[in-house]
DNA sequence: TTGCAATTAATGTAATTACATTTAATTTTG
DNA sequence: CAAAATTAAATGTAATTACATTAATTGCAA
C-alpha cells in the first residue's frame, strides 16, 4: 500500500511530484495519528506543541515569540494557544519584565503532569515504528531537511 | 539548516521522535509552500486538489465521496469544497443518474485552463528540487509509506 | 531628547474545519 | 413487500485558522 493506492491516483507526472504528495499526505496523516491520541487528553495537536515547547526550556520562560519561532505549524496563533492552556490551567502567564511589549509564558506542574502521561501513550504508540531500521529513519531525517534547504537557500 | 535548527530544539528523545516532527513539520512547509504557490489563482490547496482530481478522471464524473478518498486531506468537506469550485465556475455538478443519493461532478474546461496555467508554476517550482538525486526521492517515498503501512496493519 | 520605525502581543473578522446531525435514497433483512 | 439499516451528501455549529489591524513598548537616528 503506497501513496499511489491511497489516494487511488494511478500516475505521477514526476518522481517529485510524488514525493510532494506524499510529504503533504503523511503529514496530515501523521497529525491525524496525533490528533486520536491526544483526544482523551483534551488537547489539540498544537496545543500539545505548545505544552512541549515550554517543558523544554526546563523552567526558564519563554516568549509568545519564541514559542511560535519553536512550533512546527508556524501559522498557529500562539497568543490564543496560550490563553487555551491557561484556561486549563497548565500555564503561567506574565509580563516580560525585560521587555514590557513581551510576555513570559512557564508550564505549571500540572502541565508537567499532563505532559507525562502523554507521553506514556506517545511512546507505546511509537513503538509501532521498531520494525523500520535506524538507517531509515536516519536517511529520511535527511532527505526531508535536504528538501527543505532547497528553497532557504534559493 | 535541519529540523533541529529549524524548530530550534536541541535534542530529540529518539530518532523516531525526530522523524515525526520532521514529517509533521515538513507537511506543513510543504503545504505553506503550495498555498503560496496557489494564492495569485485564488485557490487554496484544497480546491486545487479536489480540482487535479477532478482533471484525473479524464472526463469522467466522480462522486463528492469518490473525491473524499482521493483527497490528501480527507478530513476536508469535499461538499462544500465543491460548491467554492461551483462558485467559480470551475466545476459542473448534478445528480447521479445510478445512484441518487450521490452527486457527480465534473471539471468544466474553464477549470481545465486554470489547471494549465498552474502547472507551469507548479513544474517550475519542482525545478528545485533537481539537484536531489531520483534515488534519494525513491527512498523518501518507499521510507514514508513504509511508515503508514506500519499502521494499517497494526 | 524627540519622533519615527520596528517589535511584540492581542484582537477583530471572515473563512474554514471538525464534528454531529439531517435528509434523501438505496440496500438488506425478515 | 415493508421496515430497518446503511449509504451519500448537505447542513448546522462551535471552534479554529488566516490574515489584517491595533495597541503598547522599545530602539534608533536626527
Amino acid at each position: 500500500m503506497g501513496i499511489s493506492e491511497d489516494l487511488k491516483q494511478t500516475k505521477f507526472n514526476s518522481l517529485t511530484s510524488k514525493a510532494v504528495v506524499n510529504i503533504i499526505f503523511t503529514g496530515n496523516w501523521m497529525m491525524q495519528q496525533t490528533h486520536e491520541l491526544l483526544k482523551p487528553y483534551g488537547l489539540t495537536p498544537q496545543q500539545y506543541n505548545v505544552l512541549r515547547i515550554l517543558r523544554g526550556q526546563q523552567n526558564n520562560p519563554i516568549t509568545v515569540l519564541g514559542i511560535t519561532e519553536r512550533m512546527m505549524d508556524k501559522m498557529s496563533n500562539a497568543s490564543r494557544l496560550v490563553d487555551k492552556l491557561l484556561e486549563k490551567k497548565l500555564v503561567l502567564r506574565r509580563e516580560c519584565p525585560q521587555d514590557r511589549r513581551a510576555v513570559d509564558v512557564m508550564i505549571l506542574p500540572a502541565g508537567l503532569v499532563l505532559l507525562e502521561e502523554i507521553d506514556q501513550v506517545q511512546l507505546a504508540w511509537e513503538k509501532k515504528f521498531a520494525g523500520i531500521s535506524t538507517d531509515k529513519m536516519d536517511q529520511l531525517n535527511e532527505i526531508l531537511d535536504e528538501i527543505r534547504n532547497v528553497f532557504t537557500n534559493n
